[in-house]
RNA sequence: GCCUCUGUAGCUCAGUUGGUAGAGCAGGGGACUGAAAAUCCCCGUGUCGGUGGUUCGAUUCCGCCCGGAGGCA
């Protein structure tokens, strides 16, 4: 199984410059795992790497279709796998980098979701039921179809009370395929180096002042762009959809600004609560180590996985 | 200096006709298999400013002290 270097952390952690560090010293190239930074044009919100953060290492995976598309894991599985697949063939490590939790487990486990894909016209029926009839009928209805996924679903997530029934409604079962995928051996043999701060304080702190940046940076002007097209998953990305408001009336700016502050907040704690699940990562904590000792160590963990493991 | 108001959870405040207290926000924990920067679930003990008194019992009533806001001088 080929083995792997995944960076992970919250937001606002430094896994960018930390990626980029093990690519330079274990010859690889980095592939990004980002929900939003794969969006064109959505630049400075997502705090892409910047060609100077890049240092030259290739990253993939970033600005590969427009604001106006959707995306989704299942596509991204394909897509990161592929890119994989081509850059072991040329001899290069594969660092994967990035926040969506979801997107990084899936590529590791190769996980082919199931074969019900998304189908808007069944989608869209469910949901106006759903709205009409409420969370605990149609949950009840999941319980009669498929009583494994509805133990697992609480009746006011929507969006999996509905993509559970979708999956019935395509000759399946969502609970039955679970439970399939997760015995089937991983797709990569995977190493998770974690970065974060030890104190929370802390990490909010650089949340703050990575916004108050972007800001700077002209965050606003990218925010009107979004704002004039058509868009799908992008519209849900933090730093975006907080500053709609604020175009139209500059005097609410403050007040968007601190609603994309706490918005970042939480979002970084609900990665904390992800990555927190997979125990055998590996931490190191910013607040207590400097980085250069980080990369260092970070380097050595990852040479020896890569290297001196036996099969 | 005098008068009035005020001091309760990290913040803004409610409340107890005297039986040691509760909302919103902030925050914390968790779930997560084709939207995931999304979606959803759970979590509220704090010398009720301090100190003396009245009382079986005070955060609640009274006195004094300390801190804030306003008014009169």
């Amino acid at each position: 199984m080929e083995r792997i270097i995944c960076v992970v952390g919250p937001t606002a952690s430094g896994k960018t410059a930390l990626a980029v560090e093990l690519a330079k010293a274990l010859d690889g190239e980095v592939i990004g795992c980002d929900s939003m930074q794969i969006y064109r044009r959505l630049d400075i919100g997502t705090a892409k790497p910047t060609a100077a953060e890049t240092q030259g290492v290739p990253h993939h995976m970033i600005d590969i279709i427009e604001p106006s598309e959707s995306y989704s894991a299942a596509r991204y599985v394909a897509d990161a796998t592929a890119v994989a697949e081509e850059m072991l063939s040329r001899g290069k490590m594969v660092i994967l980098a990035g926040g969506t939790g979801l997107y990084m487990d899936a590529f590791i486990q190769g996980l082919d979701f199931s074969t019900a894909e998304n189908h808007d016209i069944i989608r869209v029926r469910l949901e106006n039921l759903y709205d009409r009839f409420g969370g605990e009928r149609m949950h009840r209805l999941l319980e009669r179809l498929d009583s494994g996924s509805a133990a697992k679903i609480h009746p006011n997530d929507k969006k999996r009370v509905v993509r559970a029934l979708e999956i019935v409604f395509s000759g399946e079962r969502k609970s039955a395929h679970d439970e399939l995928t997760k015995q089937r051996p991983p797709r990569f043999d995977a190493l998770k180096i974690g970065i974060t701060c030890d104190d929370r304080a802390e990490l909010y702190r650089r949340i703050d002042l990575r916004v108050d940046a972007m800001l700077e940076q002209g965050l606003l002007d990218e925010v009107r762009m979004l704002k004039g097209m058509p868009t799908a998953t992008a519209a849900q990305a933090i730093g975006y959809k907080e500053l709609m408001p604020a175009l139209d009336d500059m005097s609410l700016l403050g007040e968007c600004v601190e609603t994309l502050k706490r918005n970042s907040r939480r979002y970084a704690k609900r990665q904390l609560t992800w990555l927190r699940r997979d125990e055998s990562t590996i931490w190191f904590y910013r607040d207590r180590e400097d980085f250069g000792s980080i990369v260092a160590k970070a380097t050595e963990f990852a040479k020896d996985f890569l290297y001196n493991q036996p099969e």
